[in-house]
DNA sequence: TTTTGAGTTGTTCGA
DNA sequence: GTCGAACAACTCAAA
């Protein structure tokens, strides 16, 4: 026997969120106790950026588990793709649907949007319900003294530790009550999210995209690598990192949970108290760069220090070229670069070296290496993204001071001291002594010779003079700070 | 309103 | 090889 009440489902609008677990939609949607439709929506021209092609490429494999996590509730994930202010009335009309369900982007465009959806739904006596599954706060509720948005992030982290409630995580739901009709889902093979013609996605080993995958990752760190973390986050050639980033970035995982876990293990060894709070400032970096979205919407675009505006970028394509393929005459710049186009990812200490290089040794526009990661980097973030390659280039918000400029053989020697990066995505220096690694042009020829290695010929000499590249780097930075004051 | 202390991740140079 | 200071000045946030 069912009752009217019984024909009206609800609708769950999977986003940047794809996961069961502490995800405020998916609860909402099951407690009510009706038919739940799934639902993702490829979209044609969303309101801010498309995801890159390495992001495609794990959007594919994570939409792939959430529809076996689903289907082993007895459930479905619902594929479409075009505009979901077409998409979304059209489907709730279908499902008789009388709410639908959604996290918050927080990405100011696509809230825009999200408020002109909101309000179409409303016309059509669809109720709707969102939730917030990608940041701790909302960027809008961390306030300074003064009521002001913060630029800074040691104050805007203490503040936003301080005001965060503690909540309760929402379990997966158990089972989840299907429609009586199932309505009509594209192929996700038909979407062709991964690439082909070539595939250059061999080299993606490493993950496994999907909630589950996302649990045993955070699982595995907590347990195994964050005993270390403090010193060998830094190492690229180790394992010391969480490797959460693209996880979180397509929200199989949440930074509720993250932050739970790691409180439980820092509670349970009072030893790993200084670690745990170190990892923790990792996702404070995250949540202050939504924070910097926020104010700036611009982000991936505009200098947030307008007073910068008037650098005078290179235009150099040859170089530009170069740095993305890791040809730059640089090993550990030229290894981040590979393991970046091999994996989907980069270590970060090996992002930031890389960074600076093409923006204080090359002089190119943050912009161009913003995208460039952006396509590449499983994890692309949208508030991320900029917001790291602006705080490299010193046009960010809490700016590094412009006289720090990496030294590329200095950080390998430190933290790359015995080569093993290098030599992992630069195999063609293998056997190059360790001493001459990190910079192969000062190997004396004997040396070359012994490891097999022709300078212009199998690697590249470096691109640009360290020394002249840095002293260039320091008189436009000044160039721009004193045209502004004018 | 004014003052004060501080600001993710570094490099270079000279003693 | 190691160590400390200099590198600039400014803006932010809180008192």
């Amino acid at each position: 026997m069912t009752s009217a009440a019984d024909a009206s489902s609800v609708l769950v609008w999977f986003r940047r969120d794809l996961r069961l677990a502490d995800n405020p939609a998916v609860h909402a949607a099951a407690q009510t106790g009706r038919p739940v439709v799934a639902v993702f929506v490829l979209e044609d021209h969303p309101p801010s950026r498309a995801p890159g092609a390495a992001s495609l490429w794990w959007l594919d494999r994570s939409l792939a588990a959430l529809g076996e996590d689903l289907a082993a509730l007895g459930s479905r994930l619902i594929l479409r793709r075009g505009d979901p202010l077409a998409i979304l009335p059209a489907l709730a009309r279908e499902t008789g649907a009388e709410l639908v369900c959604w996290n918050r982007s927080f990405e100011p465009l696509v809230e825009q949007r999200d408020e002109e959806l909101s309000d179409l739904l409303h016309h059509h006596d669809v109720k709707v319900g969102v939730g917030n599954g990608l940041l701790l706060q909302a960027p809008w509720t961390v306030r300074s003294g003064s009521d002001t948005p913060y630029k800074v992030f040691t104050p805007y982290w203490r503040m936003a530790q301080n005001q965060l409630a503690a909540a309760p995580l929402r379990p997966a739901p158990k089972t989840l009550r299907a429609p009586k009709h199932w309505p009509d889902s594209d192929r996700l093979a038909d979407w062709e999210l991964h690439p082909r013609d070539p595939d250059w996605s061999t080299g993606f080993v490493d993950w496994t995209p999907g909630e589950a995958g996302a649990a045993a990752q955070l699982q595995r760190f907590v347990a195994q690598a964050l005993e270390t973390y403090a010193e060998a986050r830094d190492r690229p050639a180790r394992d010391g990192v969480s490797r959460l980033s693209p996880h979180l970035a397509w929200g199989e995982v949440g930074p509720r949970q993250v932050l739970a876990a790691v409180r439980k293990a820092a509670q349970t060894h009072p030893s790993l108290a200084e670690a745990a709070d170190k990892f923790l400032a990792e996702i404070g970096w995250r949540e202050f760069n939504y924070h910097l979205l926020d104010q700036q919407p611009g982000l991936a675009t505009r200098n947030f220090r307008r007073d910068l505006d008037g650098l005078d970028w290179r235009r150099d394509a040859k170089r530009l070229a170069a740095w993305k393929r890791g040809e730059t005459g640089y090993p550990l710049v030229d290894a981040g670069m590979r393991q970046l186009w091999a994996t989907g990812w980069m270590h970060n200490r090996v992002r930031m070296v890389t960074a600076s290089f093409l923006v204080k040794h090359l002089l190119i526009d943050w912009r161009e290496g913003e995208r460039w990661f952006w396509d590449c980097l499983v994890d692309a973030d949208p508030a991320n993204n900029p917001g790291n390659w602006q705080w490299s280039a010193g046009v960010g918000a809490d700016a590094q001071p412009f006289f720090r400029i990496f030294n590329p053989m200095t950080q390998g020697e430190k933290f790359d001291p015995d080569g093993a990066y290098v030599r992992r995505w630069l195999p063609v220096l293998d056997q190059l002594e360790t001493r001459y690694l990190h910079a192969p042009w000062t190997a004396p020829p004997e040396a070359l010779r012994a490891a097999g290695v022709r300078l212009g010929e199998t690697y590249p000499r470096p691109i640009v003079d360290h020394a002249e590249a840095r002293a260039r780097a320091l008189d436009a930075l000044k160039a721009a700070k004193t045209e502004a004051a004018e």
